[in-house]
DNA sequence: CTATGTATGTGATTCAAATCACAAACGATA
DNA sequence: TATCGTTTGTGATTTGAATCACATACATAG
């Protein structure tokens, strides 16, 4: 983890890719920007352990984390996938540094922009309407969470997987001639930890998907989404 | 569905049992209150449904809810149990009136204060410190339900249980001279939808563990736990 | 108090996903 | 290119929760 000036800030406000930020004035982000410190993290590093005590907000510039929850023996369950412009534990923000209940792994090469949490109180103080953006933003995250909580709680496995390559496609998914194509970050174990199966299962379940020409594998890392709708059909 | 002045307010501020509202001044609050409508809601009726067009924020008064997610066939997953000063709805006020994604039942008659999405938002402006309190609010609704996440996902059915018993404690639960009791409003089948298995499951591991003297049967309602620290290392 | 419908406990059976097991493919490295 | 470690696909087996089935307890209304 190497703590310098990131290259984006060198050549202008890596914190207008940030959505919550975006609003600011030039002169507001350069406010906010003496605050910031950037640090970069390698593909694999896990830079946020569950059970710390919360101090940092984590601003994704560039590259993709995951965010985990491990079970007393083994399990992994993958709560969410952030990237650009994404932020983490915001909602600690608030809490009197409360320990993170999740672990956070790069899944790329990052650059993050961290803020510390009496940083972003005193932002937060200066700029009230960004108070009411962080609710927005978390709004979105409990939705989206409730939407996952319900989907691997009570459908079933098809159903699952299903609904992961749709939430992969939303996050990783881009259209092409050929039809949507996900450029997928996960391994076949993470997709299985995302949808909260084994990895077997996963696999299996993908390959039937393949043989029925619903999904195509193009290469090591794209799916193309040949029947979409069947997918979501799915759900 | 009876809209009038709840008996509360004809006697003070109902608002001010309201966990977002406790920290406004008396003035302030009188404020808020103008906007308020109240609503009786009785035992069994869905006073939200799944799809509707949200445009309301619930405040709690008095009463207990359940926010349920309904599958394609007939599953069903309570997500939350909300109840006195708990506000439901908040993360759907500054969307564009996004459809709710959970119905939402009384599990006992209720009062419930109701603010429109529009005066809602004029509150805000005009108090922005209340931003800081919903997102207080929300961030530990989060927390909460990254936890429940964690706990249908990736533990076993014993350790879902007994999540659910120790969640059905800190909503429900009181000390006695016999230790640590749980006034229970759900039914077994809500318990199942809780914690995500069915009804038949829950039921026998409730009596596998009142069997081992973990937990005990008071009356219908009331459930004594009588080793709590075992039910808690089984997380 | 009786009757009817709902909630609950519990046995028997089924079934689908977890687990176990292993071979093949792949990727990084020397 | 050869080697070692990791990831992946897939068969065989196990297992434990869902399902099916039903008797009993309970609540509510008449």
């Amino acid at each position: 983890m190497n703590q310098s000036v990131c290259s984006h800030c060198a050549h202008g406000l890596c914190i207008s890719k940030v959505s919550i930020f975006k609003q600011l004035s030039r002169d507001e982000m350069i406010d906010v920007l003496k605050k910031v410190h950037h640090i970069t993290i390698e593909k694999g590093e896990t830079f946020v352990h569950e059970g710390d005590q919360s101090s940092t907000l984590y601003i994704i510039n560039s590259g993709i984390a995951k965010l985990i929850r491990s079970s007393s023996l083994g399990k992994d369950q993958i709560i969410s996938l952030q990237t650009d412009g994404d932020i983490i534990g915001e909602y600690y923000l608030l809490s009197n540094f409360e320990p993170y209940n999740f672990s956070v792994t790069a899944l790329s090469d990052m650059k993050i922009c961290t803020l510390h949490k009496s940083d972003m109180d005193e932002i937060l103080d200066m700029h009230p309407h960004l108070c009411r953006t962080m609710l927005t933003e978390l709004s979105r995250k409990m939705i989206t969470i409730e939407n996952k909580l319900q989907n691997i709680a009570i459908t079933d496995t098809e159903a699952k997987v299903a609904y992961m390559l749709i939430q992969l496609y939303t996050k990783f998914g881009y259209t092409t001639e050929e039809g949507p194509v996900i450029d997928n970050p996960l391994s076949r174990e993470d997709m299985a930890n995302f949808a909260g199966m084994t990895r077997e299962t996963m696999s299996r379940y993908l390959s039937k998907l393949a043989k029925d020409d619903v999904i195509r594998f193009l290469d090591k890392k794209r799916i193309l989404l040949v029947q979409k709708n069947a997918l979501e059909s799915l759900l």
